[in-house]
DNA sequence: TATGAATGAGAATTCATTCAT
DNA sequence: CATGAATGAATTCTCATTCAT
């Protein structure tokens, strides 16, 4: 009876892989440095994982899943529309505050060419509670009236901006200004009275 | 008054450039692949640029110009603050619209690894005049009392993350869906009453 | 009177590595792939060869041991050189045609720069008797007068090419042909008058 | 105006590549040491060859095209078949004799599983000179009534095999041992009387 | 003995950069 | 200046072999 495929191994490696990205730039993910960051040899990659790409678009995925169940995870009692928005948003923020590295390698990536684009239709499927409940809100008139994308870009790329910014500035985002973005949001898209 | 020959050839490089990563993804940017789209050989890219990283920054630089020339181009004959606003966000938006492989150039280049801080820095400031309209607005209490940067955030990430989206679906943005589109950016920054 | 365990191992291990270079090509013959198609694992093969070199060299001797065997196996009673040729070129033929691969494994690999010359020259002391019986007839007159590793090479080396070309054309080798080709084969070592 | 891509170099590179299977076997074939031996950068050999394989069977169907070359470049003046039979065997054979490296390359390389099919059907059809005279000489009733692939095989491996036999005895094949192994080959087609 | 995951030296391949023309 | 073939260091990937279980 031998060892068994290590779960655990690949999480030490999509972590070391995400780290690296982090730490040098798309530009400088090798191989060799994810083996030696997760602690393996170089040939043991690749028994996890066939080639480079397919590395990418695992870590791409799961942090996609990672994401929305962050988005996801915590909903508020009551089911009114302002109490799941304000929860998920939070939910969205504190994930983002705690994973910048997740976050940017997600976007980053998405960018890359390593990522078919049918992987990219796929992870985006994680998401349709949320365009679910945006069409129920703008049906019940609740936010503005505009496609469910403009609606979405508009409440995440704010976020996903400041972790860049953050890393020049880290003071940058106490509990008082974490309020005014929330409050940007919320006010963004409301409907014209 | 036409460039000189070598301007117009170091403008065709430009180009090549960004189409290809726009095509390929940033994964995908060969000096070889460069110069053949710039229609030159590989060795005269070397005459125009010491190496990939000078071509990249310069590239870089290049379109944090362009990008804040046009935010800059044209502003409003009355200076009060809601229609400098206005002008200032549609300059920004019909160029994104109207460059978007330029816009997201510059957007993922910035973590390639291959762009010196020193450079996001020197390119940042060619942004100042927006700074410093938009603390004068905080400090009349046109707009939220929030960081700059944060500000900023808010109302750029968005238009990106839009030219993104608008690659999958090409229709989104039409003229109410635009309108609608300022009308968040807007709304988000309100003061609150 | 069944074999032990351990050689039927190793026989099914020779079987595998003799099929996978049939399939794939002698440039195939990866040992993992060898311990799949043998039914163990890869750390197993190592039990019982001490490296590839090893496996290759003793599935080449096995292999002509074999074809040496079915060589002589039957041998016409009437001892005339005529009754014998015939024979003992059945022999080689039928074992040929039901065993394509082992001939073929042992004529590639010859060239592979895995079989020592020492192996080489050992493997090739099987075939005496062949020699003894060719150079008797020559010196009694009954074939050309020329050195035995030519004729040899004169009777063999058709058998194995017809080999080759039989998987492509599978209907080629008909009864009626089988008696021409050893009609050639006859002919061809024939004295002159 | 740049050096133009180098046929001499792509004859240097075919050269190089066969005296490596040739001294090492098919097994020590290596990129790096085909490079050295041609005198060029390992990067090199990819500007003419795309990969290992497109090499190899480069280097296999020009063989096979020198091969046919030579078989044919010399047809006697008479056209009666013995004259021609017996000029094209000579001419295969002294380029046989001169070029073994060749014949072998061409022999081994069939089955390392780096030759498609397609490519080998191909090859085969430079022969179809030497068909259709075989052909035509079995209607005439001047051989063996026997496929042709059958008539070949029994004239062109005793060629091979003797080349390989060479090696260990290089004296083996002095000039009357030559004209055996034409008697051998001409008696051995044949017809019956 | 048996297992098969792990190893890492080594082979194939890429591509930024150079240089002879 | 312009060219594009040539270079070779750097990188990806392979696979014979080892070793902990």
């Amino acid at each position: 009876m031998s060892k068994p495929k290590d779960e655990q191994k690949i999480e030490s490696i999509r972590t070391a892989c995400i780290r690296i990205v982090l730490q040098t730039g798309f530009n400088g993910l090798r191989m060799a440095d994810v083996a030696k960051e997760a602690g393996i040899a170089t040939g043991t990659l690749y028994i996890y994982y066939h080639d480079k790409q397919s590395l990418v678009i695992d870590v791409f995925q799961r942090t996609k899943q990672e994401i929305s169940e962050a988005l996801f995870r915590f909903t508020p009692a009551g089911n009114d529309f302002t109490s799941v928005f304000r929860g998920w948003w939070f939910n969205y923020f504190h994930f983002a505050i705690s994973n910048p590295e997740k976050i940017l390698f997600a976007e980053q990536f998405l960018y890359s060419g390593l990522i078919p684009s049918a992987v990219v239709e796929e992870t985006d499927r994680l998401f349709l509670p949320l365009d679910a409940f945006l069409v129920n809100a703008r049906e019940a008139g609740l936010i503005l009236r505009l496609d469910t994308e403009i609606i979405k870009a508009q409440l995440t790329a704010p976020v996903h901006t400041l972790l860049k910014v953050k890393e020049k500035n880290p003071e940058l985002l106490d509990h008082q200004s974490v309020e005014g973005i929330f409050q940007m949001a919320w006010q963004s898209i409301q409907p014209q009275k």
